[in-house]
DNA sequence: TTGTATGCGTTATCAT
DNA sequence: ATGATAACGCATACAA
C-alpha cells in the first residue's frame, strides 16, 4: 500500500466529501486542531498544521458548509427580492448585486414578487427561515413594510433597493430619479411641449385607480419621484391641470399600449409621452408607430430608465440613464456594512441620474 | 399574567424563533412527537397533533432549514450557473426556473460566470459545498465538463440548459435552433441572398479564432447549432465558401458592432446579415445604422433569438423566437423528476423555434 | 402512539 | 499548543 491520495470516503453510491473528524484522524490531531489549522485561527504549531493541511489536501476535504450554519446559526447568502429578474432593470441590479456579493464570499437566492405584497412577504418569511445574512429588496408595497421590519428584528438587516417604504428605516440606495425626470422634462418644456403625457406602471400589477384623487404622498417609489419632478415642472410653466395626461397603468408593455393609444385618440392628443421606464416605453412606441405618427416631428418621447435598444430605434430614444449596476453594487456594499457593524444610522445612498436627449426629442408643433 | 401569545424567545437584541424543543414543552409532549406533528409524518393523536400545532402557533414556531439541512445532508436550493443574468435570454431562463422551482418547494441560488470556464468551476464546487439539490447550467465550456460530471458523482443531479457538453451525459433542455436557424436562412436563401454575413459570440469572452479552421465539431453549443444551419443552408444552395461571412467575436454588443462594420466595409459586402442573438443584433443594427445603409432595402438582417424591442425597430426585427421562459420551467421540471428518480436514461428535451418573418428581410439587390 | 437516545459536522469552551 | 467535550436544532431508529 502506498501512501498515494486515498479517496474520500465512498458511502452508498454517491461521493461524499471527507469530514472534519477524517482529517483529524489521518493529521493524527483532534478534530479542535483540526478545525483551527483548517479555519486559520486559534493557535496551532507550525508541523501540525502542516500535517493536517496536508491531510485536508489529500483527502480533498471541503467543509460542510451546512453543518457550519447550524453551529454559527446564520449562512453567507444574501436574499434579493425584487419584482421580476427578467425585467432588464432587475436583471442588471442582480448582476451587481450578484457582484459584489461574490467579492465579499457571499452568494445569492433570487425570489420574484411580481409586485405582489402577498408573494413578498412569504418570500420574506422563507429567507428568514433559511436564515439569510441580509435582504436587499425592493419592496412592492409603499406602504406596508412590517415584514421588512420582522426582519430587521430577527438581526437580519435590509437594504431597500430603488424604492423606500413608509415607516420603515433602513439603509437605502437609489438613483435620482427626481433630477433624471426634471432634466428630461426641462429638455421637453423648453421645447414648447406643454401637452406631455405620463405613462407609469407605478401602480402594480393591478394597476391603480386613475383619477386625479391619487395620494401623492403614496408615491415614495423611484417611479413616484419621476412622476413629481413631471408634475413640478409642469406646474412651473403654468399648466393648469398637469395631471390632465397622466396614465398609471398595470406593469407590462400591453397595458402601456393601451393606456398609450388612449392618449393618442384624445381630442386634444399630447405632444410628448414620458414613458416611465424601458418596458412602458416598449408599449409607447408601438402603440405611437400603430397611430401612425412619426417622432419626433408629430410627436416626442423620452423614457425615464434607459434601454439596451435605446440606439436602435428610428430616431434613438431619449432617456435618463442610471448606473442600474451600480445601484446593485452599492446596495450590497451597505448590506456588507451593516453587517459588520449593526449599529449606527442608516444611510441613503442616492446615485445620479442624466438626461441623455438622442433624436426622440424634437419642438412641440405649433397646433 | 394571561394565556395571551407568548412571545418567541429574545436573546440578546435578536428575535430568534421558537424551537421544536420549546413547542414540545409548551404542548407538553417529547421532541419527537412534536416533530411528527408539525412535520406530518408519522402517526400521531388528534389530541397531541392538536396541543403541538396551537403551542407552535402560539410560540410563532418555524422550522429551523439549516438544522434540517445538516441532519438530512441536502437543501431545498437549486442552483443556476448562467452566463450573465443581466442577459435578457438568461433573465427569462432564469424567471422560468424561478417559478418552477418555488411551486415545487425549492429556491435558487444564481451565479453569473461571464462564460469563464474558471468562474463555473469555482460556482459549482461553491454549489455542492452548500448542498445544492440540483444543478441547472449552461455550461461555458462544451469541451470540459469535468466539474459537472463531480456535482453527478457527489448524487447533485445536473440539467444542461441550453448547451450541450462533450462527455457529459446529463439530462438536457433547449429549443430547435437548428430549425428555427434553417427557417431564417430559407427565407434569406429564397428571396435571393448569397452573400449571407453571420455574427455570432459562440466563442467566450475571449473571442475565438476567426480563420476558416474552426473546428465545427466544437460547435455543440446552441449557438453552434445555429451556425450549422446558417452553413448548410448556404451550401444546399451552391455557396462555395459558406465560411467567408462567418464571424465569431466576443460577447457583447461592442464586439458585434465591430465585426458588423468590417464585414459592411469588404470589398463585396454582405447582402444579409445573420445576428446570433439579440445582444449581437443591438451592434449589427448600430453597426448597420452608421454605415448608412437602409434595412430592409439594401441589406437585410435577422437575429436568431428574440428580443423585447423587436418590433419597436424601424423596420421591425426579423428574428427566430424560441420559449426561453419555457426552457428554464422545463429543465426544472427534468430536474425534480431526476431528484425523484436518480436513476433511469437521461433526457433531451427539445423545445420548437420558430422564424418570425418581420419586416428586416427583403429581397436581395440585383447587384 | 409516544418517548429516549443518538447522529449530523461543525464551532467553541475549557481544562490540561 | 492541544484535546476532550458540549452545543447547535432537527430527524429518526428503536424501545416502551
Amino acid at each position: 500500500m502506498s501512501t498515494a491520495p486515498e479517496p474520500p470516503t465512498e458511502r452508498g453510491d454517491r461521493w461524499v466529501p471527507a469530514t472534519l473528524t477524517e482529517v483529524a484522524e489521518r493529521a493524527g490531531v483532534s478534530r479542535a486542531t483540526a478545525a483551527r489549522a483548517v479555519g486559520g485561527y486559534g493557535s496551532v504549531s507550525a508541523p501540525a498544521r502542516e500535517r493536517v493541511l496536508a491531510a485536508a489536501a489529500e483527502l480533498k476535504y471541503r467543509p460542510n458548509v451546512i453543518a457550519r450554519n447550524t453551529r454559527t446559526g446564520t449562512t453567507t447568502t444574501i436574499g434579493v427580492v425584487v419584482a421580476d429578474i427578467s425585467n432588464p432593470f432587475f436583471g442588471h441590479c442582480t448582476r451587481g448585486i450578484s457582484d459584489a456579493a461574490r467579492t465579499g464570499g457571499f452568494d445569492i437566492v433570487v425570489v420574484n414578487t411580481d409586485e405582489e405584497l402577498q408573494s413578498e412577504r412569504a418570500a420574506v418569511q422563507l429567507l428568514l427561515d433559511q436564515r439569510v445574512a441580509g435582504l436587499v429588496v425592493a419592496p412592492a408595497s409603499r406602504t406596508d413594510g412590517r415584514h421588512l421590519v420582522e426582519a430587521q428584528e430577527a438581526g437580519v438587516p435590509v437594504v431597500l433597493l430603488d424604492r423606500r417604504v413608509k415607516g420603515l428605516t433602513a439603509d437605502r440606495v437609489f438613483s435620482d430619479n427626481y433630477g433624471g425626470a426634471e432634466e428630461a422634462m426641462r429638455r421637453l418644456v423648453g421645447a414648447g411641449h406643454r401637452r406631455v403625457a405620463y405613462v407609469s406602471s407605478a401602480a402594480g400589477p393591478q394597476g391603480a385607480s386613475n383619477d386625479a384623487e391619487l395620494d401623492l404622498d403614496d408615491l415614495i417609489t423611484s417611479a413616484g419621484d419621476r412622476i413629481r419632478a413631471y408634475l413640478t415642472s409642469l406646474e412651473e410653466v403654468g399648466v393648469r391641470q398637469p395631471r390632465e395626461y397622466l396614465r398609471l397603468c398595470p406593469y407590462g408593455e400591453d397595458a402601456a399600449y393601451t393606456a398609450t393609444a388612449e392618449l393618442l385618440a384624445l381630442p386634444v392628443p399630447p405632444s410628448a409621452l414620458f414613458a416611465s421606464d424601458s418596458v412602458i416605453a416598449l408599449g409607447v412606441l408601438r402603440a405611437v408607430h400603430d397611430a401612425g405618427l412619426v417622432v419626433p416631428d408629430q410627436i416626442s418621447v423620452v423614457a425615464g430608465d434607459e434601454a439596451s435598444w435605446a440606439r436602435v430605434t428610428t430616431p434613438a430614444l431619449s432617456t435618463v440613464v442610471q448606473p442600474v449596476y451600480e445601484l446593485g453594487r452599492q446596495s450590497v456594499r451597505l448590506l456588507l456594512e451593516r453587517l459588520a457593524e449593526p449599529a449606527g444610522a442608516p444611510r441613503d445612498l442616492v446615485l445620479p441620474a442624466h438626461f441623455v436627449d438622442r433624436d426622440s426629442t424634437g419642438e412641440a408643433p405649433r397646433t
